[in-house]
DNA sequence: CATGGCATGTAATTTGTTACATGATTTC
DNA sequence: GAAATCATGTAACAAATTACATGCCATG
């Protein structure tokens, strides 16, 4: 993932520290990407060698002070330049999938096992989803997590398809 | 990814070698994972190392000699472990909803070519896919290849319904 | 007084891709 | 004669995670 243009594009809403992207990611992102300390600090440095951004340090009472990066034009330049590019067409990576094709020879109970347990889970993580967009503030929040939430509606109905015809070839 | 567990799982199938590996992956796994060379042949040394596997040099006449991997009773005790453990919780990675997110302040018009673009590609995904499909030799092949049709089908229906909002918004 | 939030960062490790190197054979 | 397929492998690089190190403040 390109985390560097990440960053840039948060950094368009405000300027803001290391911490406070991680924040923003965690709270808004959170089902679509991730960004580690050990990412975010060490590309910040980066790109503000690369001029794509400017630091101003601002003492705290009581805290730590805080790092906060502002974007340049350049930096608005290279975003748009890359927001203008086609998106890379990206796999479908889901370890349950792969594990589910594997299993086939480990019988039946397995495999069914197997689908009862994901849709549990993908069930509990609709439910997470529901309470978390009622609190989505932006109209992009809310794209991103209906646009999840769908993927997550339609893995139900293809688990539940795949029971019924598990049932039928019994 | 657990390309250890993929080797293993695909082994369980017959003995292969690295190269029959890699085809196997790209015929039927590309819409969920790949596997390079370069990821292949140094894990398939590890896994000998680790007596996961054993392998057999099969001269052959005009090619070059073929290495053929065989899953040991270990390699099947380790692959049942992995199987047996729940899946984890993978995110829905996509640059695509990444820079649909950082494109809002970008202007209508670069949000609804997004939107329009990725509806083609994946409409054209579509396409192929339901080709595969039919050449689909085995029943999990067919899982696989379903799940990912179901995903591409509810992107183009969530797309919709995207570019139908935002009629209505404007 | 422990836990969690605020705030920065580095180092080791894992994981994987891309590109390269080699070389014979078959197909267009 | 060029390109694709068969077949092995390594080295350089890229991307990212995890774990560590530091330290203060507020809350329970």
């Amino acid at each position: 993932m390109a985390y560097k243009y990440l960053i840039l594009g948060l950094l368009t809403e405000r300027p803001m520290s290391g911490y406070d992207i991680k924040k923003q990611v965690k709270t808004t992102l959170n089902a679509v990407t991730s960004a580690s300390y050990g990412t975010l600090y060490p590309t910040l440095h980066k790109l503000l060698a690369e001029g794509c951004v400017e630091v101003q340090e601002v003492p705290q009472q009581g805290r730590p002070s805080k790092k906060v990066y502002r974007l340049t034009d350049s930096g608005r330049a290279d975003l748009n330049g890359w927001l203008h590019e086609p998106a890379t067409a990206d796999q479908i990576r889901r370890e349950f999938l792969i594990k589910l094709y594997l299993a086939h020879n480990l019988g039946e109970q397995v495999v069914r096992s197997m689908i009862a347990t994901r849709r549990q889970e993908t069930e509990r993580m609709l439910q997470g989803l529901k309470t978390d967009r009622q609190q989505a503030r932006t109209a992009q929040q809310a794209w991103v997590m209906d646009y999840v939430q769908a993927m997550c509606e339609a893995e139900v109905t293809w688990l539940t398809t795949f029971e019924a015809q598990f049932d039928v070839m019994r």
